[in-house]
DNA sequence: CGACACGTTGAGATATATCAAACGTGGTGG
DNA sequence: CCACCACGTTTGATATATCTCAACGTGTCG
C-alpha cells in the first residue's frame, strides 16, 4: 500500500501542507501509493475524467485550465496554479469528476494519494476532514482572487499582483531565497494566467522593470522593491489563510 | 434549538440542496436555528468576519463581493451570486473568516445553520462530510468558470453565458416558468458581473434584444432563442454538476 | 549552420471605458 | 392632479487600454 520510505520519509513538509496537524499528515504519507516524476508540459488528467486518487505537488509547478468551448478560436484560460507543497486536485475527492485539464509547466513530482485512503482518513476524524475541506476552500478563495483581479485590474496591476501572490506562495514553500523567486513561466503562461496576449504581457513586463519594481525574466522574479509593487496590486494576501509569520 | 415547525416544514426542497441524501437533509433542517429575512441590499457578513453559522438561501437572490483594496478607485468585483437552495457561506465551516462581502440583492429569506451543529453532523457520517464537501466544490467549478468568463469571453458572450448560466440554476431552482426567468439584478449588478462599464452593459443587452436571442428587462430575462444564446457563449452547463434532467 | 522557440518592437485596429446629457417612470408631496 | 425628484436606463461623442498582425532579435540545440 506505501512506497518505498526512502522516497516517503524525505518529503519536505511545506507549504500548504504544512498547516495540517502531525497526526494527519503522517496518514497521508502512509497512504501515498506512488510518486510519479512528470516532464514538463505533460497532462495528467482532463476535463471528464473521473479520478480515484489526489495529487500532492512536491516538485516543481502544475496549471489547471478551462478550455474554450467547442465553439471556435477562444483560447484556454488558467484557473489555478500550483506550487510545492499543494495538493493539486483535492476536490477531485468529493466531486470525482474533473471540470478542468491539469497539467505541469515544468518537471513536477508529485504523490498519489488513492480516494480510498483519504475517505478512510476523513471518516476516523472529522477534524481532519475539515482540514482538508479547509484546503479546498482556500484554493476557492484564490479563485476568487483571481476573478477580481481579471474583472477589475489594469493589465499592470494584474501582472503586480500575480507575482506578489506567486512571491508570497513560493516563499511559503520555501522557494523564495530574499526578493527574489523562481517563476519558471513562460510569457505565453503568464499570458494564460491574466488574460492578456503575449505580446502585451511583454510590454507590461518591461514597464514594471523599467519602473524599478522587478524583473521577470529568464524564469526568475527579481523584486526590487516589495513595497511599491505591492502598492501598485493593492494587494493583501489575506486571501491566502496562511499562518501568521513565525508559526 | 430548532426554531417553529411551520416555518421549517414547509421548506421546499429544491435547488442544489435537492441533491443531498434525505437523511441528512432532515438533520440540517432540525439544526436550523433562525429563520431571517433580509431586506433588499442588506449585508449579511463582512470581509475578516468570523463566522459561527452558515446560511441556506431559502428565498431571494444574493451575492458575494471582492471589495478593491484600500487603493483606490477600483470598484468591488461580484464574484458569487446564489439563488434558493443554495448554501451562501458553507465554506464558513472550513474556514471561519471570511474573505468577501455577502450581501442580498433583493429581499431574501435565509436558514441560519450553527456550525457547532453542522460539525455534529459531519462527524456523524463522513458521507455527509463529502455531500457537504461536494456542493462548496460546486461553487469552485462555478467560480472557475466566471474566471474563464472574465479572462476570455467578450462582452456579447459574457452576457449570454451569465444569462445561461442563470437560466439553467433558477430552472433548477423551481424558479423559470419555460423561457422566462426571473432575473431581478440592475444593470449595474450586470456591470459587477461582467466586469463591464453599466454603459456597456446597456448596450450589450440591447444587441442581445435586437439579434432576438433574449430581452432582460424589468427583472427578467426572457428568452427568444436558448440555441442560440447557448451558441454565442459556447454554454454547456457541466460545470453545474446538475443532476441528470428527470431526476 | 540552420531551425526552432521565445521574446521584443512598431503600426494600426478595435472593443470597451468614460463623460455628459437626455429620457422614462414610479413615487411623493404640495 | 400636477410638479417634481430620484433612480435606472439609453444614447452619443470621444478617449484609451489592449489586441492583432507582422517583422525582427536572440539564444539554444541538433
Amino acid at each position: 500500500m506505501s512506497v518505498d520510505m526512502s522516497d516517503v520519509l524525505d518529503w519536505r513538509r511545506r507549504g500548504m501542507v504544512a498547516q495540517l496537524p502531525a497526526a494527519l499528515w503522517d496518514e497521508i504519507r502512509s497512504a501515498c501509493s506512488e510518486v510519479r516524476h512528470l516532464p514538463p508540459r505533460s497532462t495528467l488528467s482532463e476535463t471528464g475524467d473521473r479520478m480515484n486518487y489526489s495529487a500532492l505537488l512536491l516538485d516543481g509547478i502544475m496549471a489547471r485550465y478551462l478550455r474554450g468551448s467547442s465553439n471556435g478560436t477562444a483560447r484556454r484560460a488558467m484557473v489555478s496554479i500550483q506550487v510545492p507543497g499543494e495538493f493539486i486536485d483535492l476536490h477531485g475527492l468529493p466531486m470525482k469528476a474533473l471540470d478542468h485539464d491539469v497539467e505541469s509547466l515544468t518537471a513536477a513530482e508529485i504523490a498519489l494519494v488513492p480516494h480510498a485512503a483519504l475517505e478512510r482518513i476523513i471518516a476516523r476524524s472529522s477534524d481532519w476532514a475539515l482540514a482538508l475541506w479547509r484546503l479546498t476552500m482556500i484554493d476557492a478563495a484564490i479563485h476568487r482572487h483571481w476573478l477580481y483581479r481579471t474583472s477589475r485590474m489594469r493589465a499592470l496591476a494584474s501582472m503586480a499582483d500575480f507575482i506578489c501572490e506567486m512571491h508570497e506562495r513560493l516563499r511559503h514553500a520555501g522557494e523564495a531565497d530574499g526578493h527574489s523567486v523562481a517563476l519558471p513561466l513562460l510569457q505565453s503562461d503568464l499570458a494564460e494566467i491574466t488574460g492578456l496576449s503575449t505580446v502585451h504581457v511583454s510590454r507590461v513586463i518591461r514597464d514594471l522593470r523599467e519602473g524599478g519594481l522587478c524583473t521577470v525574466r529568464d524564469g526568475r522574479a527579481e523584486i526590487h522593491d516589495l513595497e511599491r509593487l505591492r502598492h501598485l496590486a493593492g494587494y493583501d494576501p489575506g486571501y491566502l489563510y496562511l499562518p501568521a509569520e513565525g508559526d
